[in-house]
DNA sequence: CCCAGAATGTACTAATTGGTTAATTTGTGC
DNA sequence: GCACAAATTAACCAATTAGTACATTCTGGG
């Protein structure tokens, strides 16, 4: 206790500031969205997120005023973070359909590789999105893939490999159902049909079934 | 206070025998699954739900040792409800892509009406399976419904309307992902792009769109 | 150089929570 | 009608939990 104490203190004085907010602000963040992401919003332990910080509970309670606040920040930073990711995500020059090939395989890798963030939107939907509604700046940041997804369409249908009527928020949503169960529902289904869902092989095998059961969708028929 | 407790104890020796213990467990029950699956297993309350029974909190632990058995029990008789459900719905005498609709129509249809289960799900999920681990009973339950789909896929093969490879579980993962989707994420998602997917019109659009993204993946193409 | 206000550490608390102890009532086989 | 186990009640408890009071330290601007 004495050592690790003693360790703890020495790190921050080589590599933070002694008074460093913007360090404290992120250190706590980091810890606080693995504690969330584990446990949940009511598994999720004040006391344990002050213990594995380099600061103490009170900052905590300092800088995010109480759990709910901390958890909001939590979920902010977490939309921003996969809408910049998002945002590098570069289209242009891809026929319609390499472009919604790679947008696909795009999602699905990214949330396979992030299931912290999975387990944070599902946390939040359990809570029926109560903690999203109070947060100011997340709201509008989900448009561009919407965007991006009109512009596909438009493209596709316009040189005749896509069909008509297919609304870019629908689209999206089964994008979005197909990657996100298999990571968000792999404890139960996995264990209900003795399937294995986190190998390499599995998921590559399933994001070939997503990318082409969504391409077969939009497809129009000849 | 005194009147409802008079009343309570009124309605108790009407209805229900004084030593019931059928009747007891039933009912404490019933009320564990409305309180885990509406604030998870850690933010549900062992007091809350002995206190909206007909009985004490002791029998509660009487009957299933302590929180996590009490939650297990609501698991499993979750999963044999929609089980017992889904063996009602009888697809012989369709065509395979009549019986493929009617099965995807369904799915739909009851995870639509039955948001409490699928916080249940999502609830274990979140808990990574474990308690579903612990339970002697669901285990093989869910394979009547892989059955029921290798025959559809087999029977479309044969007659040519469904092209080969099309794997049972895949499909029902498919299935699942589409229909769980609209009823686990929507709060965060119908918030996030202000679109209503609770009404009649937005459940029967979606429905269409789900059946027929799956009908196009397993119909062979001419 | 000093001091106001921001940042931080320590120690505490009030309330809640899951779970239990021990005694009582009820049904049943003999 | 009685003995014995099953069912039930009421009061209790130890541990945990989110949140706080208060003192202290640091830092930048005048």
């Amino acid at each position: 206790m004495d050592i690790w104490r003693r360790r703890k203190a020495h790190r921050r004085r080589v590599v933070v500031r002694p008074q460093d907010p913007e360090g404290t602000r992120r250190d706590i963040l980091k810890i606080a969205t693995e504690e969330f992401a584990e446990n949940g919003f009511n598994g999720a332990r004040v006391d344990r997120i002050a213990a594995r910080t380099h600061t103490s509970k009170r900052m905590l309670y300092y800088y995010f005023g109480d759990k709910e606040g901390l958890f909001i920040a939590v979920l902010e930073q977490a939309y921003a973070r996969i809408r910049k990711i998002e945002a590098e995500l570069d289209l242009t020059g891809l026929d319609p359909k390499a472009a919604l090939r790679t947008m696909i395989g795009f999602t699905f890798d990214f949330q396979s590789a992030n299931e912290p963030f999975i387990r944070l939107v599902i946390i939040e939907n359990i809570h029926r999105g109560e903690h999203l509604a109070r947060s100011t700046t997340i709201q509008q940041l989900n448009w561009p893939v919407i965007e991006s997804l009109r512009d596909i369409c438009d493209r596709g249908r316009r040189i005749g490999v896509f069909r008509d009527g297919i609304d870019p928020i629908d689209l999206h949503m089964t994008i979005s159902a197909l990657c996100f169960f298999n990571v968000a529902n792999r404890a139960t289904f996995s264990r209900l049909f003795k399937r294995d869902m986190t190998s390499a092989e599995a998921l590559a095998r399933r994001r070939d079934i997503v990318i082409e059961t969504i391409l077969r969708y939009v497809t129009k028929r000849r």
